[in-house]
DNA sequence: GTAGGCTGTCATCGT
DNA sequence: AGACGATGACAGCCT
């Protein structure tokens, strides 16, 4: 739920839940057949749904649906949909949620394919399928994106190509590098690690599952300030697009391929020197293999096992979930893919950071990112933690190359930019690839304005560590826990230099984020006084112009009261003795011209003096009290005067303020 | 040359 | 007692 306010203080209330909430009614609906409004025949069987759901998700049903008025529509879908592969679609397209097990997967792609099925991208099933049918998941020997037509995957499916995960090897073989020497188990590591720090990587979010502000995690002044003026922008709403994201080259569409396959090289070649074959060899080994086959510049291999970043903090960070391989997966285990609105979270969870402040991703990229961070191999791993400021180093090669990517919500990271930059300004020198960005998750939220002296201080640690021996990488040693850093020291056999000096490198990382955190929330801090002064002043000067109506509505009124009173007096002719008896026998309550004719009575036998006093005391700047020069403005007078009076008298009674005009 | 902004670091305080 | 986070102050760098 959230709460945003304009300038003219228009509040917009969006709910969370109303989507999900909906589409759950519509779910039961479908299952008590109430209201449903159309049959699909798929083989033999028969599904009730409604119209309105199918055209939604299918632009086959959209087509089909769309000159169909009547009633009793029945619909028998194509031979090639088969019941099997239709109804966990059909079940999707009313709960987000697609059920499929390693036999039915095909089959619900095929379905998907040929129903057009929205939201159930090719690119998910670019990402799933691997994994299914790929017995090397993580250890390079998978086939990605190596076309995502659909003609492709039915020609895979047709010609086994999933079914042996082996056959890979020699598909894959012909364009990667013949002889790259494996980097250390990257992947074991974060599996032992990850096990134990980390959940599975299923992820099934309810979608009422609302992203409260995390106002605990505040400063105590900032969250003052932000709990007393009931911040319509959260804190979590400030935090800068560039927190986002996992995506890896796994969700890849062709053009990427393509695009990678044009572009790619003549940056790669300026700024890291390695040839256009390389760049292109490279390129298809990203797309076309696990990323352990990459060129080991990537992670230099001329560089000790103990001083690749890669290794370091592959091996210090365990947060994120290793994809669980298809030999692993139990036969007849299932894996949801859910849409999650606007995750927000750490990076280090491994969870999606999706910016939900800007414009909505598309629930493909919802899905496709929250699988990647649940289910991030190497490769993605690598891609989406260069994309969080994890640390992983890329050149400035792969940056160029993540930049093609179709992907929007990763093209438009300024943390590929600020990545790149990084990866140019150490490229010429560095042949090991430091870990230099010491973003943890928490404080990536400064990529875009974070200059070159961060980076040359992180990276001055980093070489420090390297010079030192010490097997650490500085967003290791930042990002563990205090006890996993205690643990990790222990593990190593550590003189006093340098036990002080990876303390003093936690420190002064820890307070470097912590003083970008300070100052943004500074920042956002003054931000959000400037828009309460502006809407205050708005406010204020809204108050000030219905003061003014409301005054004039009052004259209006007291004038029409006086004229009122001058006719009374006139035809029933009152002499001020009876006016004063009337006024004495008629209470304020009963008429509404006791007051005035109390006062009138009593102003014929006030002084002039007395007069004037009443008058000066109302004031003359509302043009109401003029100098009394003839018996009319005298009148005037008097009635401004015992209007004023009898207002007051009448305030005090009944305990309201009524301000008294300008 | 100078002002202003940004960032890292240190010191200090409160938790 | 020690670790940690927040924050003010200061210095260095850059524009």
């Amino acid at each position: 739920m959230k709460m945003s306010s304009s300038k003219n203080s228009e509040f917009r209330f969006q709910s969370s839940v109303h989507s999900a909430h909906i589409l759950r009614c519509l779910d039961e609906q479908r299952q008590k057949d109430f209201l449903c409004d159309v049959t699909v025949v798929a083989e033999n069987r028969s599904f009730r749904a409604h119209r309105s759901v199918l055209a939604s998700c299918s632009e086959y049903f959209s087509a089909r649906i769309t000159n169909h008025t009547g009633q009793g529509l029945v619909i028998n879908l194509p031979d090639e949909v088969t019941a099997e592969g239709f109804e966990p679609l059909l079940q999707f397209a009313y709960t987000s949620k697609l059920l499929f097990t390693k036999e039915n997967v095909l089959e619900i792609h095929n379905c998907a394919t040929v129903l057009g099925f929205k939201n159930l991208d090719i690119a998910c099933f670019d990402f799933i399928l691997p994994r299914f049918f790929d017995s090397n998941v993580g250890s390079s020997k998978v086939q990605r994106n190596q076309c995502c037509k659909t003609k492709c995957w039915k020609a895979k499916a047709e010609s086994g190509f999933y079914k042996d995960g082996a056959n890979d090897n020699a598909d894959v073989s012909s364009v990667t590098r013949p002889s790259k020497k494996q980097e250390p188990n990257i992947s074991s590591n974060l599996s032992e690690k990850a096990g134990r720090t980390c959940s599975p990587c299923q992820v099934d979010t309810e979608a009422d599952t609302e992203v409260e502000s995390d106002y605990s995690s505040l400063c105590p002044k900032y969250r003052k300030f932000q709990l007393a003026c009931g911040k319509s922008q959260s804190y979590t709403d400030t935090e800068p697009e560039n927190t986002v994201s996992t995506c890896s080259l796994n969700c890849l569409p062709c053009s990427s391929y393509e695009k990678c396959e044009a572009t790619d090289t003549v940056a790669s070649k300026t700024s890291t020197g390695i040839t256009d074959e390389d760049a292109m060899t490279f390129c298809c080994s990203l797309t076309k293999q696990s990323p352990i086959e990459t060129p080991q510049n990537v992670c230099s291999g001329k560089t000790l096992p103990q001083m690749c970043p890669m290794t370091a903090s592959c091996s210090l960070r365990g947060s994120f979930s290793p994809p669980p391989k298809a030999e692993e997966m139990d036969e007849s285990a299932s894996v949801q893919v859910t849409g999650k609105e606007c995750a927000v979270s750490d990076c280090r969870t491994g969870a999606v950071s999706l910016n939900p402040g800007k414009e909505e991703r598309s629930s493909v990229e919802m899905e496709v990112a929250n699988q990647l961070s649940a289910w991030p191999d190497v490769c993605s791993s690598r891609v989406s933690e260069a994309a969080c400021g994890q640390g992983v180093t890329m050149k400035s090669s792969e940056l160029q190359w993540l930049k093609q990517l179709e992907c929007p919500f990763l093209r438009d990271l300024g943390a590929v930019d600020a990545q790149v930059r990084c990866s140019e300004a150490t490229s010429g020198s560095a042949e090991c690839s430091y870990n230099f960005s010491l973003h943890s998750g928490e404080d990536s939220d400064s990529f875009d304005t974070e200059g070159d002296s961060e980076s040359c201080t992180s990276e001055q640690a980093s070489l420090l560590l390297a010079q030192m021996q010490l097997p650490f990488s500085v967003d290791g040693i930042v990002s563990l826990s205090r006890n996993d850093f205690q643990q990790m020291l222990k593990t190593q056999r550590l003189t006093r230099e340098q036990l002080d000096f990876v303390h003093d490198v936690r420190r002064r990382s820890k307070n470097r984020i912590a003083a970008r955190r300070c100052r943004k929330r500074k920042l956002d801090c003054i931000h959000n006084l400037e828009c309460e002064i502006e809407r205050l002043q708005n406010e204020k000067e809204k108050l000030a112009a219905e003061k003014r109506q409301l005054d004039e509505m009052r004259l209006k009124t007291w004038e029409n009261y006086s004229v009122l009173y001058d006719k009374l007096c006139a035809e029933a002719k009152l002499q001020p003795e009876q006016l004063q008896v009337f006024a004495k026998y008629t209470s304020m309550a009963e008429c509404p011209f006791s007051a005035h004719l109390s006062t009138k009575a009593q102003l014929y036998h006030c002084s002039e003096h007395e007069l004037q006093t009443l008058a000066s005391c109302f004031g003359s700047d509302t043009g109401i009290f003029e100098p009394s020069t003839s018996t009319t403005s005298a009148n005037t007078q008097n009635r401004a005067a015992s209007n004023l009076q009898s207002t007051e008298h009448r305030e005090q009674h009944d305990h309201v303020h009524v301000s008294r005009p300008n």
